[in-house]
This record gives C-alpha cells, structure tokens and sequence, in this order.
DNA sequence: CAAATTTTTGCAACCGGTTGCAATTTGATT
DNA sequence: AATCAAATTGCAACCGGTTGCAAAAATTTG
C-alpha cells in the first residue's frame, strides 16, 4: 500500500540517493533527473516519510501545543489561531491535554519519545517550573500566556497581568465606586495571583474605597455564578473585577436573576475580551487581550528558537486596553 | 543531549536488542537482564524514541484529529473530550485545521507523511467524500459528527440529523405554533441540510402550518443574530427552529434587543445542548446531542478499527432528546 | 581539443530502533 | 551426571530515509 524510496528508485532506474534528493530542497540534482524521478514518484504516488527522514536530518516539524485550558470558550480560538499559524509554517501541532496534570514529567517524555521539535505552552494557569522543565530537557518552548517575569528562563508571550489588575483598578476608581471587589479565577492559577495583586496594589492608592476579594473555582461560567449567587446574600459590592470574562458573564447571569440591574446597581468590568463580550445582551466592559498578536508573536519566536536553540530566552509582553460596553456606569 | 538504545546498551554491557526487549512489552527477557538495562537505562534518562521503533513496528501510535470546526463553543468540548480520550490510550492527536480548506487531498498527503495510524474526522459539516478520500488512502478513519447513511462507506459516529429536524418539528408542532420557520446554518453543510429536510418531512404533514427557512452564513452567534435582524425587520414566525445553539443564542439576542419576548412572542428550539444553554439568562429549550457518547465510542471504534483495519464500515447513531427549559411556549 | 573545473550521481554508512534465527544458557527430567 | 526442552541472548539484516565522499559526467577555460 505505502510506497517507498525504494521502488521509485527502481521505477525510475536510477539510485536511492537521487530520489532523496529531488525531494530535499537545495540539493543538487539535474533537470533531467528530476523530471525522471518525479515522474515515477507520481505514477507510484509516492510522498516521502517525514518520520523516517527525521530519523537523519533530527526534525521532526512536530510542535508538542500543551494546554490545560479546554473550558474557556476563549481558548478555542487560541488553539485555531496556533494550529493555522503552525500549519502555514509547515508545522504540525501534537496536541495535549493537560486537564488534571499537574507534573511535567510525563509530558516532557511522551512529546521527547515523539521527537517534537519545539513546545507551545499555552495556558495562562500553569507555573513557570512547568515550561521550564522543558527547557530542561532540551526542548525549546514558548509559554504563551504565561507569567511575564524580569528574568524568565524561558520565552514568555502575553500580558502583564498585574498591570491588568492595576489597569481595572483604576477604571473603578475613575468611575467613582466607593466599595469594589476582586472576584478571580482558582487562586493557584498564576494570572489569577497576578491580576489580584495587581488590582490591591493599586487600589492600595486609594484607603477610602473599600475592597473585597473572594476567588472562584474554575475559569467558567458556572464557578462565576455560583460564587456571586453566594456573594449576593450578603451585602455586595458596588462593583467587581472579574478575572476573566466567562466568570464576568456568569457574575452577569446571577446579578440579573436576583433582580438587579447591572451597571445600575452593580458594574462589572472582565477581561480578556471574548467574542461574546461584543454579544449585545452581554455587552460587557472588559480588558481586551490581544490573542491574535500573542499567537503570532509566540510563533514567530518559535520559529526563531528552532533556527538558533540557544537564544537567549525572552518575555514579549503586549498592552492591554480597556474596552468600554455597557456594565460600568459612566464616570460621575 | 538524547539518549539512544545503543548506549544504554554499552552501559549495561548487553546488545541492543536486549534493550529493545525490555522495552517491548511480551518480548523475552530475564529478570536480571531487565534489571541491568533498566538500571542503565535509568542512569543515563533514556526513553525510546517512538519514531524510530514506528518505521519496524508500522505504528506510530499517531491520530490525525482533522476539523473545520473552529468556531463553534462545543467543539472545544469535543476536543477536550477527543485529547484526553486518545491520551487515555496511548494515542497522539495530530491536530488539523481544515478551516477554509476543501480539498482532501492536502491532508490526506501530510497526515500520510506521518504515518499516522488512524484519522478522527471531527465535523458536522464536512460531505461524506472527504472522510472517504481518507480510507481510499488506505487510512483508518471514523468521521465524527458526520452523516449518516444507510450504506456508510466509513465508519460514522453521530446523530440522526434529518430525526432531529423532524423532532423539532413534532415539538412546535405540540405547542400549537401555526407559523413556524427553520433558521439553518450554512446551506453547504451536511447536518443542515438533513436538519432541514427531516424539519420540512414532518412539517409537510400539516398543511395548515406555515413554514417558511433561511440559512446564516455560518454556525456562529453573529450569523444567526444578524439573520434574525433581518427577518425581523418583516413579519417573523412564531417560532423557530435553530440549526444549532450558537445560532439559538444569537437569534435570542436580537429578538430581545428588538423589544419582542422570548417565548411570548417567538419561541426557539435549538439544537446540541452546549453548556451555554443551560446558562439562567439563556435557558434555551434545545435538542441534546449526546456529544460525550459519540466522541468516546468514535474512540472505540478508532481503537477497534487499528486492530482491525478491514472492518466492515458502520454507523453509530445515537438518539437526540428534547431538553425543555423556558424559550418554548407550554403545549395549549 | 585537452586540461581544469564544476556539477551530478551512486556507493555505503548511518539515524534509532525491531525481529527472525541460531547459539547459548537455564532448568527440568531421568 | 547426562539428556532434552524451554527460555534467554546476540548477531545481523532490516525499516525508510539522508549524506559525506569519491567517481563520473558535464561544462568551462586556455
């Protein structure tokens, strides 16, 4: 069934090597020759063993795109834009699901038995020691929305989220919200740590406003809901930073269904700005993070690091902004 | 930086193949044989190379997981299902993105130059012949979500789409709409046009009900609120028939944002039962399609056909029900 | 037209494993 | 202790390619 060098060789008459060659760019082959050989090769349908010649030249094109975050709706669009963007390089990505997997260890195998040239990490939950182990084991990898740190140890692409939290702290501020809270995602979630701190650092500014903060369980609706249905029975804020916008419109549903009006009686603001956040019945005020531009950004560098394994690694941070819809009232 | 089989062997001061064998499992090995090369094996933090053992074995343990469906909220639950379902048994999904891509051709071609062992089709859109150019290659293949036939060429894992149409139908049918419309998604995909035949089939069996359809550009939010924007702008009917739950959300949207009551005014069924339409603010009255069967006996078929490669094709179908929550007005 | 140079080609070894077969070792049996 | 069967081990060829090197062919130069 599976047609190999071999046999083309024999078709066409000539030797192994030749047929190899009209098939590695930038080898020196004949006209002739390869007009002979391609010839064979289309009557035979032949297409060369990307795995067996990896064997030799030592790539593989495979990229290892490791996730832990197959619930937020905003990652589907994450992992479209990866898959195209490494498909247009003539990359493949080996996908892993890291749902309930704490330990590197086993996935720095499974992807080095499977030879990848390069890992993607994409998650903006995991601890800088899970991309670094990678490293370590010699793989180049990307962390995209990772932890941005002063001296990463690996390359970083996305956000500061601290800045993110700072950034929503002073739009509260600015919207003159006397009692604000912070309601995050699972408090062992990297981002989640950093937009919090962020947040009461900067409303640490400003003693007169009182500040709250609870975490939910997850990044998802149902964890957003359920935490602010809890939060509703006593005295709530008179405003909240989500830490991401599926716990946004969660916080969203349980504020409408007892009742209250946002932004009249409590504003909102989210981030990460998810397609459904333009959706008019949701129309939710959020700090846009800009995906696309981390999806690209993360890689091009690793394209890069595949030419040059040793570069020195590096953080790419890009801006954030604040996207004003309808769930924060108007600056007084 | 990589270990390999004949310096674990050096080490242990066995020959190559007694490493191999205690690698394999079922091959022939001492117990102090096993314990030397493991030991050896361990020193030097070997683990085979699955690439290089696939060119002998003809496995390479390899899935080629191939959508187009990109945008839709319920896939990224279909993946998540597919990756850690795979993973569960020591199978490797290699991701496509078949998204503004046709032609089976390319991916027939690149999925064969890695050998994979099999291939999930993962779509509701894609005709029949695609999954098909995958098995005249000689491929395993199970296409996922696909339609269904009485004579499968492939193996098909999935829903009776033309039955669902039908069941829509008999429910607006039982709550006494006497104007009633089927709002599709693109007219090219399969499960639309089965969805819509099987709606039109049951509707045709009551002649004093108006039917009238459209179809939005494609399977997301924005194509079904603008569709409805349309239609609302002339009479709209009394209730729809939605080809899908994104498409019900966003046909949801525009009719509140238009003033008008769901379902006082307009009624919607959809169709799938994603997460979302359980939502409070949404709570659309939809079809479940059992999204978590499909994909986890898609696996064991995938898992029974690479035993098996000459299995006969079969169609795995399984059956929808009607999940009432509040955009259907109760039966008169 | 011969010599010098460049390009093309094939040989053979190698990439990191697996496996059939024969040789060797082990263990059971008498 | 000798005999025989069963289990274990190593040899060597192979999987489907690539590549350094030298021989052969084509091209340029004098």
């Amino acid at each position: 069934m599976v047609v190999t060098l071999k046999e083309v060789a024999e078709r066409a008459g000539v030797s192994r090597s030749a047929v190899s060659r009209t098939f590695t760019d930038g080898a020196s082959v004949s006209d002739k020759m390869r007009r002979k050989v391609e010839k064979a090769a289309q009557e035979l349908g032949y297409s060369p063993n990307a795995l067996a010649s990896s064997l030799t030249t030592g790539r593989t094109k495979l990229i290892g795109l490791v996730s832990n975050n197959f619930h937020n709706p905003i990652f589907l669009e994450v992992f479209d834009l990866f898959t195209r963007g490494l498909q247009d390089r003539g990359l493949r990505p080996l996908l892993v699901n890291l749902t309930d997997e704490v330990d590197p260890a086993n996935s720095v195998r499974m992807l080095r038995q499977y030879s990848v040239d390069g890992v993607v990490v994409a998650s903006s939950t995991l601890p800088p020691g899970f991309s670094k182990a990678f490293r370590d084991a010699g793989v180049p990898v990307v962390h995209s929305f990772g932890r941005s740190s002063s001296s990463p140890q690996v390359h970083v692409v996305g956000i500061d989220n601290a800045e993110c939290g700072r950034m929503a702290a002073r739009e509260l501020v600015a919207r003159g919200y006397s009692n604000v809270a912070f309601l995050g995602g699972p408090e062992a979630a990297t981002s989640t740590q950093d937009r919090h701190s962020g947040f009461m650092s900067e409303m640490a500014k400003h003693p007169q406003i009182e500040v709250n903060c609870s975490f939910a369980e997850a990044y998802s609706f149902d964890a957003g809901r359920r935490e602010m249905l809890r939060l509703l029975k006593s005295k709530p804020a008179e405003a909240y930073f989500c830490g991401d916008d599926v716990l946004s419109i969660g916080v969203l549903s349980a504020i409408l269904d007892s009742g209250l009006k946002v932004p009249e009686n409590i504003g909102i603001i989210g981030l990460n700005d998810m397609e459904m956040a333009r959706w008019e019945n949701i129309d939710l005020t959020t700090i846009h993070q800009p995906i696309r531009q981390i999806v690209s950004s993360s890689i091009e560098l690793m394209v890069a690091t595949l030419n040059e394994p040793d570069r020195y690694p590096e953080a790419r941070i890009f801006p954030c902004s604040v996207i004003e819809r309808g769930t924060l009232r108007p600056a007084p």
